[in-house]
DNA sequence: CATTTTTGTAACTCAATAAGTTACACGAAT
DNA sequence: ATTCGTGTAACTTATTGAGTTACAAAAATG
């Protein structure tokens, strides 16, 4: 499976917008926390935006969040990003005339269905607000051990 | 992210010689059931030998479980075929000298570690016997049908 | 015991796609 | 008016899942 890090860089470009939220924020500024491309994180704003998670303004670097952080947990940066797709794939071409392949997508599906679901009810048990709060803890212990 | 059907593939493989124990299984036949080519079922098998979860012979088309239906799985499957790698992909290169990009990698790693067991969990509680039986229910729904 | 069948693997091709790049129109800031 | 920044489209590149070809080794077959 091809690994996507749009999850987690989205979840990066939040918690940046709303931990910058005083200065000014460019999709520039934000590429260079994220060691990407400008471009790619224009890209990944724009799925924010549509999923209303963000606000944003063409021409101006002043991205807003659109919802308090604790408002928005990683489900909903997860399926900004991702989509609602599977996270377990199944084989959607199988022999319809056997009894194993004619009826193994039906049942699987309903079972990674489930195991889906319980990955997303954690993701929605997390807040953006926890994920800033634990990112500034890790870094008040950084700054302590100077 | 790329599709991997490899999972439901080998489960695919597992019931299919289960349910089959009492005819000749070839990888060609498994192949025909999962609608592929015989050297990618065969390519899977060679997972699930290792995994320990089939026994095999070169030569002789005559795969078998080497467990009970009931000690197997959605889970022993799916790391046989998939190993342990995370459900939600971490950007590993992001800026250390930023609070966001030298701190989120760690925050959000534990979190989706936990999604990831949840999900693994709900996997861990279906075993191939629950799958079986939930095919032959299906199949014999049809048959009545006709 | 010679022939056929089948497994087990390596090496290759093909296709899909995530991510990066280039280009540029349009709006905002200065 | 000029510069800066956003929003997007089009293209390139790298990765990888899946299929294919090839063949050695083991087992089945008659």
């Amino acid at each position: 499976m091809r690994i996507s890090t749009r999850f987690s860089d989205s979840t990066h470009i939040l918690a940046f917008i709303e931990i910058y939220q005083n200065i000014k924020v460019s999709s520039e500024v934000i590429a260079s926390s994220v060691e990407t491309s400008a471009v790619v994180v224009r890209r990944l704003m724009g799925n924010l935006r549509e999923a209303g998670l963000i606000d944003t303004k063409q021409g101006s670097a002043e991205p807003k969040l659109a919802k308090d952080p604790s408002q928005i947990t990683l489900l909903d940066v997860y399926f900004a990003t991702e989509g609602n797709k599977p996270l377990f794939e199944l084989d959607k071409k199988t022999n319809p005339d056997c009894i194993v392949g004619g009826n193994i997508q039906e049942v699987l599906g309903d079972y990674y269905e489930q195991a889906k679901i319980a990955a997303q009810r954690k993701l929605n048990e997390t807040t953006l607000k926890d994920v800033i709060e634990t990112i500034l803890v890790k870094q008040k212990y950084k700054d302590s051990q100077k």
